[in-house]
DNA sequence: ACAATAATTGGAATAGTTCTTGATATAAGA
DNA sequence: TCTTATATCAAGAACTATTCCAATTATTGT
């Protein structure tokens, strides 16, 4: 991939397939657009981000490539109380910190050598599959 | 009042007012509800649940009563990824743990001494309101 | 008791998401 | 390559949890 005419220099490049996801023309813009937007767009966003570059793409289909994508672990929906899900590419176990305020949501990672089953009580057995991690405030700058 | 001839021991002692929320007889009856499942009702199962009591109370009463519960502190509001939001009287901070086998939600608490500021790498001058924190997985008898 | 305020009801409205159907595209087999 | 099977897409309808609205009822303060 070394002379790869790119148009642009911020180009991502996505491969056919990723852990078994048929690569399709609308799953690759909406990847890519998660990619280059950082800051947790909804379906909605997405769908209109997306339209620049498909403008044939349905909602419906957005959500479907969104749904794909999830279901294969190459991107991760956040969900702020009942409000519109939103979409993350951060893969690292981090959660979502949303500022009332601004309304811009930061990512939280954990202080380096923690996890959770050493800060909480989980009922014994207990197999974690997945963690959301959200909080709401806002911030100070003095 | 004094002799309140209680039909059934369980009985829960409701005041009148709550943190400045009058507690009319349907809130009382939603807040008791709550009080005794302790597994999360949704809305819906309250209201299911509270029409024995009083046949003509409407689901938008539900959700209001609930609404002002959680207005006030007096109850939580947990959701899970999309579903219907959950309730839940517990008001220590506490996360919870969703068994996907057995639908069962877990209270699950912090370990003695821990806490969230101490675990996250949160953004500086974050000034925290809410917090939740949801796992799911599933539970393994061995 | 009376006026003012707050809460309740039932139904309609809303918003986000999912479902359905027919059309397209891609992959696999001969 | 040609054919058939499978997967994806698009457009709009349908669905569901929740909120809104207008009218009624209950509660509080004077």
């Amino acid at each position: 991939m070394v002379s790869h005419s790119h148009e642009h220099s911020h180009e991502i490049e996505i491969p056919e397939e990723i852990s078994g996801l048929r690569m399709t023309r609308q799953r690759q813009e909406v990847y890519r657009i998660l990619q280059q937007e950082r800051n947790h767009p909804t379906a909605n966003e997405v769908f209109m981000r997306v339209k620049d570059r498909l403008p044939n793409i349905s909602l419906a289909t957005v959500y479907n490539c969104l749904e794909a994508l999830v279901q294969h672990g190459i991107i991760r929906q956040v969900n702020f109380d009942r409000e519109s899900s939103r979409y993350c590419p951060n893969l690292n176990e981090h959660g979502h910190f949303h500022d009332e305020v601004t309304g811009v949501i930061h990512d939280v990672d954990f202080k380096p050598g923690v996890h959770l089953a050493d800060v909480l009580n989980l009922p014994p057995g207990a197999l974690i599959e997945d963690v959301e991690i959200t909080l709401r405030g806002k911030i100070t700058t003095p």
